[in-house]
DNA sequence: TCACTTTAAGTAAACGTTTACAATGCCTGT
DNA sequence: ACAGGCATTGTAAACGTTTACTTAAAGTGA
């Protein structure tokens, strides 16, 4: 027996497949209820199940966003998709996600390209660093889009984030008024979300007339924070800004490893503020960063409801940073 | 301009639409050379894509798999999905996503529903405890699913995951062999998974003659460990078994602040062996599952390939569990 | 040159829905 | 009893592809 479709109800009821597609589409006022409960009955009888592809195609239109991730942001991944699944969820769209993996170009392309051959109603871009061809590609489609915890410093392309210049700022302003003078700055890239930090680190120093040290750029990752901590160290400073809650683990783990305390030799600041947070000793303190907020407002923007570009931040004092005397 | 279709390459290069359609999908050896780079050409201009709705339903088929997730595994799910993302990309599937929120029943309910409706070649369901009225409706699908991470004890139901009462056995005996004989285990549940482990601790036990303590149940998260700390300490134990790297993290944070020392006080083990264990202090020692494997394998079994029901498991040892002499 | 094969291309049906439009029958008020 | 209206249902086109079948043209060997 193969799927059974609105033709075999239509069939086995006597009645058209266009009255069979009204009742089972709830098209209210066109057909008797004698009829409605009769097709009802039937199709539960054959167990029916909707051809969504069919329906996708007539309408030209899918009621779907697309989101795409990649594996960077593991640790915070679950609480944008919360706030997207359960906004996408109020406003009766589904989502579905597609995985760029670790910031692997082809994958990245090749799911765009996927969400735009299936005619979605939007796509979600969550810490993706698109280059110029998947940009064109973007712009191109009819589609809208919308990057989600990444800005590009224009309202000209929708994207919904923390305000990073802020963010930095914030949290370098935060260990200056401990009396840190000496703050390295790790782990972040070259592209939107790591300049927008560096940015914000820099202007806050020199608005303390504090001189700024060279940046320390990796890759978000717990890798890349084990691998800086010496060049923390080398700075000579007493506090350092983590780009993430990996990287703020790393340097800890390798602060652990060449017996610097942490905080009395070095206080650490973490962006992010996941719970990975909580689990390191000392816990970190961070700025943390409202991510189910990003993901639900990220699916207003697309949709051309009101949004907000940024979302706040606010820092949870832990106990990974040292007031000096 | 509304979005190019193939009738429009068509009436541009004046040939008919069939011939569009084969250039466009390779079919070797119908059509010439000339007529081939005429039209890939007119296809480029025009921004022709592919829409993949169309074919799909003309194909009553999608070369898709679909992924069911929740938010439990937050910790290990980038591994199995990069484990089948690799494994699907190589047997031309592609992969979406389907979140099911945080063992929403509802949000599960309806992901099972979305893939059922969108004709896929296989659903994946990972780390998924699914009710009878869910099991039903796969079943009485017509298409292939399979348990990623989850092991029915039938193989009447397709299922890839770490042999979890092997796994439990042999973190006990692990512990028994460092002289420990009061062990708790913490944080499994009453499903598939918690019970397969319940019964290797306590056939470990009994094969050791020792007495097996209560399971001390939770919802493997950080939160049920910190929890469950106190129980631990009040079955007098000497090391505890944790249901996940997040229960072992909960309990090591619980430990850390009632002045439960680790391992001199109290040993843990833990299961899944994530990053989470290289991040706390100390490092936890870990029955470490291959969480790769089990997505690549799950993606060979759903697609009736070759392929195994259990991968292995091995102890990685780390700085959590003391020897007792 | 003729019958025959090969190559290149076109025609039209099919996939499972939705929906504009048409048709039917019944009811209403006069 | 009849025009008009409404409730209910049916007919058929459309969505954008793929593909079986057909046709036309060109090449082949004797």
């Amino acid at each position: 027996m193969t799927k059974p479709t609105i033709k075999d109800i239509a069939a086995k009821s006597g009645v058209s497949i266009a009255t069979v597609s009204r009742v089972l589409g709830n098209k209210t006022g066109s057909y008797s209820e004698k009829t409605r409960t009769k097709i009802l009955k039937i199709a539960k009888e054959l167990g029916y199940r909707k051809n969504s592809v069919a329906v996708d195609l007539v309408k030209k239109h899918s009621d779907v966003i697309a989101l795409i991730i990649n594996a960077t942001p593991t640790n915070f991944s679950t609480q944008i998709i919360d706030g997207i699944q359960q906004r996408a969820d109020e406003l009766g769209q589904g989502v579905i996600i597609l995985y760029a993996g670790n910031r692997d170009h082809a994958l990245q392309h090749q799911a765009i390209i996927t969400a735009l051959e299936r005619s979605v109603t939007g796509i979600l871009l969550a810490a993706i660093e698109p280059d110029e061809e998947d940009l064109t590609l973007l712009k191109e489609s009819r589609i809208p889009f919308c990057f989600v915890s990444l800005y590009f410093g224009t309202t000209a392309i929708l994207a919904v984030s923390s305000d990073n210049r802020e963010l930095a700022y914030q949290a370098t302003q935060y260990l200056i008024d401990r009396g840190h003078t000496r703050i390295s700055l790790a782990g972040i890239d070259g592209y939107h979300t790591g300049s927008q930090r560096q940015a914000g680190y820099q202007d806050a120093m020199a608005a303390n007339r504090l001189p700024a040290a060279t940046v320390l750029s990796g890759n978000y990752s717990y890798e890349a924070g084990k691998k800086l901590l010496q060049a923390v160290v080398d700075q000579g400073s007493t506090a350092v800004i983590a780009a993430s809650d990996m990287v703020a683990a790393g340097l800890l783990t390798a602060a652990h490893q060449q017996g610097v305390r942490v905080p009395a030799d070095l206080s650490i600041m973490s962006i992010d503020g996941t719970i990975i947070c909580q689990i390191t000793t000392p816990a970190l303190t961070s700025m943390t960063q409202d991510f189910y907020q990003i993901g639900s407002q990220s699916v207003n923007k697309v949709l051309g409801q009101p949004a907000a570009d940024f979302v706040s931040v606010s820092v949870t004092e832990r106990d990974s940073v040292a007031r000096l005397d």
